[in-house]
DNA sequence: CGTGTTACTTAGTACGGCGTCA
DNA sequence: TGACGCCGTACTAAGTAACACG
């Protein structure tokens, strides 16, 4: 199936879009029916005979970049311990700095925030540095705070010259660094550089957060490369953690986080195909299951009358994961924030009410998800549904399981058994781009203008948006931002009104004669025509940047959107695709603009 | 079997650059 | 020409799910 969409890339016309990605592939763009011996097709077809999970036959890469060493403040920028300047380590100072840069934010304002920096600011101290700094009430960051600041007031001021060479250097070290060849091709690394020092910031009530995040030596990072490639060289005088030459995964190298325990991972930009790949499948995933729904959705209903309690509550929570496109919500440790998915809600999470607001059998969601988010939703459910959640919730308090006889593995594992490859994700992707291809189907006037059609798919898009709950916080100055918008439209419209005047004059004069004056009631005509159309405009920007305040877009289009569908309907309409995908997206779903033409149908 | 480990996808936010508009 | 607001991008936390291990 890759091998079909990736020939895409040679074909005549459609240059690859990153020349400098693609480089060594093949140029015989004019016959495509002739290329399928070229090279690069028999390489790939020798790719394809791969042994089981075997991502890759060579790697080489220069491996990550390091954080830039911490730099003492200038002597006259002070730490403050009960109003007096104390002058400290460097390493204690590092930490202060962390605090100092976050002064004004959020995070300073919460105890467990505090305490926590507080307990790992008291670890980095030196043993006379412990004997007097004992209260953090007492401990002052302002000075250093303003000079961070300041410093970053500095950077903005720079001059063109200053800035141009940052950008050069950066740009230096992405040509350098940025990039790796995997199987003879070049490819781009999504995270090249090493997570910097810091405080660990976690969302919602993260009962870690304001702890210290380490700096990362060599001697904490492994490699994985090519058996056959140049290792990529330590820093001067230090020492890899390990190099392994694993092709059964796609990272390039990886560290352990002290704050959490976990393993952090550099891997490639989602514009690689090895990505590619993986989203194309689960894109054909989500539509195998478009064939069994019917019948995965008869068999869950028919087991709500199951005998087996197990039973019952796996097809009602497979219900609200298809209904309402839940997470799975596998179990969470106690050292984390307390969010829940379906398998792990617990009775507070929802509320049974026979009758709410005109709807019989409703079921309250209140829940926080994933990131803390919060889902909340008031939803009608069947008859059936409503009298099991009674059932599973009888005799339970608040804190116990909802679904005490289910977990994600046991739900997936059924799953497993329904179709190849289904997963509780799934339903999401395949609830996410279904939404889509429906709510686009019903919302595009064919005849429409490009501007009306583009509302009509940010509309499509936000349809899944709220399916999936991508919330963001309302953009600041968001309110001013639309008055503007307002005055904007008052003023066009004032606009239009003086023009229309003005055309009626010059039509009355034109009737009575005059050639000259015809010539310009045509040219006002084609100006009212101009000034109407941008009003349509504003106006339908004035829609949709309200209905969007809340909504976040890119996470389902990033994620759970077929983009075949998108690029289909711009296909379709004449709508340009730049309309609709920006710069990364279309280099992430290079492989769909290539594939799909406008019949295409998730 | 249940628990930890591993690898990978999905998520919101911070921030800087850039275009727009007065 | 400078302020402003928006967008793209970088960043990294927080999910999912398979698998290893004992």
């Amino acid at each position: 199936m890759w091998a079909e969409t990736f020939r895409w890339h040679c074909i005549g016309g459609i240059r690859h879009a990153t020349p400098e990605l693609g480089g060594e592939r093949e140029k015989t763009a004019e016959h495509p029916q002739k290329q399928r011996h070229t090279r690069a097709q028999t390489l790939r077809w020798e790719e394809e005979k791969r042994e089981d999970g075997v991502k890759w036959s060579t790697l080489e890469h220069k491996g990550p970049v390091f954080a830039p060493p911490y730099e003492r403040v200038p002597r006259n920028v002070r730490f403050y311990y009960d109003g007096k300047p104390l002058e400290l380590s460097e390493e204690t100072e590092e930490a202060a700095t962390f605090y100092a840069k976050m002064l004004n934010h959020d995070y300073c304002t919460k105890d467990v925030f505090n305490t926590n920096f507080f307990k790992d600011f008291r670890k980095s101290m030196t043993s006379k540095e412990k004997e007097i700094i004992k209260d953090f009430r007492k401990c002052n960051f302002q000075e250093m705070h303003n000079y961070f600041q300041a410093e970053s007031e500095k950077r903005k001021a720079a001059t063109k010259e200053e800035k141009l060479a940052k950008k050069n250097e950066n740009e230096a070290l992405v040509k350098e660094y940025g990039f790796c060849m995997i199987d003879g091709h070049k490819e781009k690394i999504g995270n090249f550089r090493l997570e910097p020092p810091g405080l660990f910031r976690g969302r919602g009530e993260h009962p870690k957060m304001g702890m210290i995040k380490r700096r990362i030596q060599a001697s904490d990072v492994s490699i994985n490369c090519g058996k056959e490639s140049h290792v990529p060289s330590p820093p001067p005088g230090q020492r890899w953690k390990e190099v392994r030459h694993d092709n059964t995964v796609t990272w390039l190298a990886s560290w352990i986080e002290n704050v959490q325990g976990q393993v952090k991972y550099i891997m490639l930009n989602p514009s690689s195909k090895l990505k590619g790949e993986k989203d194309h499948i689960k894109y054909e995933t989500a539509r195998r299951l478009d064939k069994v729904i019917d019948k995965i959705r008869a068999t869950y209903r028919d087991e709500w009358k199951s005998k087996e309690m197990r039973v019952r509550q796996r097809a009602v929570a497979l219900y609200f994961i298809d209904k309402l496109a839940l997470r799975a919500g596998n179990e969470k440790d106690e050292d984390q924030a307390d969010t829940v998915g379906c398998c792990s809600l617990r009775v507070e999470h929802v509320q049974l009410h026979k009758e709410l607001n005109g709807k019989e059998n409703v079921v309250v969601f209140d829940f926080p998800g994933k990131d803390s988010i919060r889902y909340y939703n008031e939803v009608e459910v069947e008859k059936r549904v409503f009298k099991n959640l009674e059932l599973f919730m009888e005799h339970k308090k608040d804190g116990d399981d909802l679904f005490d006889r289910l977990n994600t593995q046991v739900l997936n594992e059924h799953l497993k058994e329904l179709m190849d490859g289904l997963t509780a994700k799934v339903f999401r992707t395949y609830n996410a781009s279904k939404t889509l291809q429906s709510q686009l189907d019903l919302l595009t006037d064919p005849s429409a203008t490009v501007p009306e059609k583009l509302l009509a798919y940010n509309r499509a898009n936000r349809a899944v948006a709220i399916l999936c709950n991508h919330q963001r916080s309302v953009p600041k100055g968001h309110q001013k931002s639309m008055e503007n918008l307002k005055e904007k439209i008052k003023a066009k419209r004032d606009a239009i009104d003086d023009c229309e005047a003005e055309y009626h004059d010059l039509k009355k004069a034109a009737k009575r004669g005059s050639v000259k004056e015809k010539v310009l009631a045509d040219k006002k005509g084609k100006q009212l025509e101009r000034l109407k159309e941008q009003l349509k405009k504003l106006e339908l920007q004035e829609t949709d940047r309200d209905e969007n305040k809340t909504i976040a877009l890119g996470t389902s289009k990033l994620n759970y959107l077929d983009p075949r569908i998108s690029v289909a309907w711009c296909k379709k309409h004449g709508v340009p695709i730049e309309k609709i995908f920006n710069k990364t997206q279309r280099t992430k779903f290079l492989w769909a603009v290539h594939m799909a033409d406008e019949n295409y149908r998730f």
